[in-house]
DNA sequence: CAAGGCATGGAACGGCGTTCCAGGCTGGAG
DNA sequence: CTCCAGCCTGGAACGCCGTTCCATGCCTTG
């Protein structure tokens, strides 16, 4: 450290939680899921790693907290008068553009137990289930569905990203790697893949997404 | 438990990938997804780190190419004269119960990246989609939903297969404190999850995802 | 002003994935 | 037969991780 010549500098804003967890939020955007290590973050935070631990119990908490903090800004905005449908659209909505601006957060909460942070994403899209007139018993079963989608996609845009940043290529080019690799599948045992290439090059994550959202509402509200 | 620390069997019998990644499969099946070390498999195995990575790059290699073994034999089976929906009730199916039997799989499925294990996965998939007559432009996004849906649930499964595990409790005793929770949330700010405490606690994990399969059925139907 | 506890941060521990390398083993050439 | 060059082995070591411990400060309270 700089040799201390005079009075020690003026004594940083204490530690806690809150300071902890946006730091980690910083350290997961910037370095990426891996990045997040007690040392960085101490270093990041001019301390030591004994000092976080007085804050926070460990990693996994760290996470879901940090998970918790994004989740909830996405989820945050009211559903307006719109149609139950439109609402659904923009919960999702709003989760998917969370994942795309912190990859991280497809992994941990595609990894997550189903408690904190999921729990109020659970109640909206139930609400909007409700609302959709669907009767009581199958209310369970179609926000779950929904609710298991999202997570679904969560995962693999997670893992996709974490892909693409490996390979340090764009989003582009990944693509139009796994694009081309499909295109050579051998036609007798991937007659279906291989034909889905193009649309895998040309697709819109954004879309099809919505896409599937839309399938599965329509599938709830189609038996009536 | 058994100390069943590295027999010193027919030591004759070289190492190799095949091995390797049925002694990685034991392991993981045995002590969980973080019970796999390289250190452990080696004592397994009889030989050292240093050994093992001869055969194989590493463990990421490693858990993809265990998950693609419990993976092929799960979607190996034939589709036979039924119906798509059947079908793809079968395939779905067939994955849930592979990962109901090897947890890990969940976790390991969930995060990987389109590659290797999967493909099988969404082409069979696709054919039953494209077997449904459902017009060329939404394959694609048909295809996509039903695979998302599956490890949407795949890493629900595996998380909540891990937080059982970690409290040493039954799923049922954990279900049974996870919907007690649910009941006692506030009905101001969770009036639909409340409700749906009493059904948490008594449905059927298997029924619940095969009737989110059969609703992205009917979505994808519904047009028609 | 003295005292005590909250908060701090550096050092240390055990374990991980991975790398390195000194050796056995084997099969073909001389 | 000898010899040697490669494949394969496995134990030791490296660097990093999450986590724990603890001596030491600071700041409030009496």
């Amino acid at each position: 450290m700089a040799v201390s010549t005079g009075r020690p500098e003026r004594r940083q804003e204490p530690l806690s939680r809150e300071r902890i967890v946006t730091a980690a939020c910083e350290l997961l955007d910037t370095v990426g899921a891996g990045g997040l290590t007690f040392r960085a973050l101490a270093e990041r935070l001019a301390t030591g790693p004994g000092a976080i631990y007085w804050h926070v119990t460990g990693k996994a908490e760290l996470l879901t907290a940090a998970a918790e903090a994004v989740l909830a800004e996405a989820v945050a905005a009211e559903d307006g008068g719109a149609t139950p449908q439109e609402a659904v659209r923009a919960l999702a909505l709003g989760v998917f553009d969370a994942i795309d601006a912190h990859p991280w957060l497809g992994a941990q909460l595609a990894g997550s137990p189903g408690e904190s942070p999921m729990l109020r994403l659970f109640e909206r899209i139930g609400r909007q289930v409700r609302a959709l007139a669907v009767p009581e018993p199958a209310q369970f079963t179609a926000a779950s569905a929904l609710l298991n989608y999202i997570l679904g996609v969560a995962g693999q845009n997670a893992a996709n990203a974490r892909t693409a940043a490996a390979s340090a290529t764009g989003r582009g080019e990944f693509l139009d790697a796994a694009a081309t690799a499909w295109s050579r599948l051998d036609p007798q045992e991937y007659p279906f893949t291989r034909t889905m290439a193009g649309r895998l090059r040309t697709h819109d994550d954004r879309e099809e997404f919505l896409a599937g959202i839309d399938l599965i509402l329509a599938g709830i509200t189609a038996g009536r």
